[in-house]
DNA sequence: TAGATTGTTAATCGATTAACAATC
DNA sequence: TAGATTGTTAATCGATTAACAATC
């Protein structure tokens, strides 16, 4: 939304701007820019740049992260072809997969290297996040090796609830959980 | 969980049994698994199959969803080849693109259509569900065109946040929430 | 019988919303 | 000045958790 405006070249925004465009609640949207520690004019709202500013620094969006993905199927292709990641803080540094015919490849301009390379490679290009879009069947244990090559958070793609020590940052894109919501509502609906 | 123990040939889990595997509350748990009306045994925990009958029926998993999907790119072709869809309540009906190299094309034995066809054969096939996964900037209009085919409910892979009339499900797949999220703990870690 | 587990009610907790003073 | 909007405190609401009787 902020983008969006911007390219229009407004130069301010207020929460109700923001709460009609996304259907939320203006206080909610108030109390949760506040974390973003943006400060606000009082009749004015806030300011587009400034905004922006606050929520990429909150994100950690105005700096890469070095990331490996691991699992060069049809997702994670589709991943790996985001350019706009570098606006969320994303760089891809190396990508993985197993597969005879897909080791040493390019896909979307990066060689695909077999997993055997990630230890060595996360350590010396610094990698801190794992991005795991494998069968379900191999999850767990693709995950353990990004563990033990020091990767500090991984981005897990797969259904499977992974299993690792404390401190390991671990985010679930919920894609079955989408779904099983839609289909409930859909559900409840007919029935 | 359930499926993993009902290969391993297990008749019965606890809800103490899913709290484990899933990190949660077992209280939380049961609390959850009443909704589907599904009932255990004290001492012993719920059958396996009654509790995956269930399940399946609140969510409306045991029959299937006529789905189309628009937006034939990787992450597009990724979904089309998730052939266990039909586990999750949805077949794939059709698939629509405007690119012209992509239309006639087959896609996981799938004919690629131009999303000119997709008013009448989202008609002639009664199809309830819409996939969307298009760029960012047509996410609004193909979903106004899905709604006057006919389409009840949008599963929304875009980051665009739909204007539809009421009474239109929507389900938003958050990726980039996802992401923002993992992004805030790696950050809040840091710094 | 003893003990584990379900199912549910009551208590707690945290998130959302309402209210309103401050201010541009 | 009047009015819109921020920022924050207090009230409400709903979700999570604790407690415990029922029961196999």
């Amino acid at each position: 939304v902020l983008k969006r405006l911007e390219s229009l070249n407004r130069r301010t925004i207020s929460t109700s701007d923001i709460s009609r465009a996304l259907k939320l609640d203006p206080t909610q949207v108030r109390k949760d820019l506040s974390y973003t520690g943006v400060v606000g004019k009082p009749r004015v709202g806030y300011n587009l740049q400034d905004l922006q500013r606050c929520i990429q620094s909150f994100l950690g969006w105005d700096k890469l992260s070095r990331a490996c993905l691991v699992g060069v199927g049809h997702l994670g292709t589709a991943l790996l072809g985001y350019d706009r990641f570098n606006e969320y803080g994303i760089c891809f540094a190396a990508a993985f997969d197993t597969d005879p015919a897909k080791v040493g490849c390019l896909v979307h301009d990066r060689e695909v290297r077999h997993l055997d390379e990630l230890p060595e490679m996360a350590q010396n290009l610094d990698i801190r996040l794992g991005i795991l879009t494998v069968p379900a069947s191999v999850a767990q244990e693709v995950a353990d090796l990004m563990v033990k090559a020091g990767i500090q958070a991984i981005w897990n793609f797969t259904p499977i609830s992974l299993n690792l020590e404390d401190g390991i940052i671990v985010e679930k894109a919920q894609i079955y959980a989408s779904l099983a919501v839609l289909s409930r509502r859909l559900e409840a609906r007919i029935s």
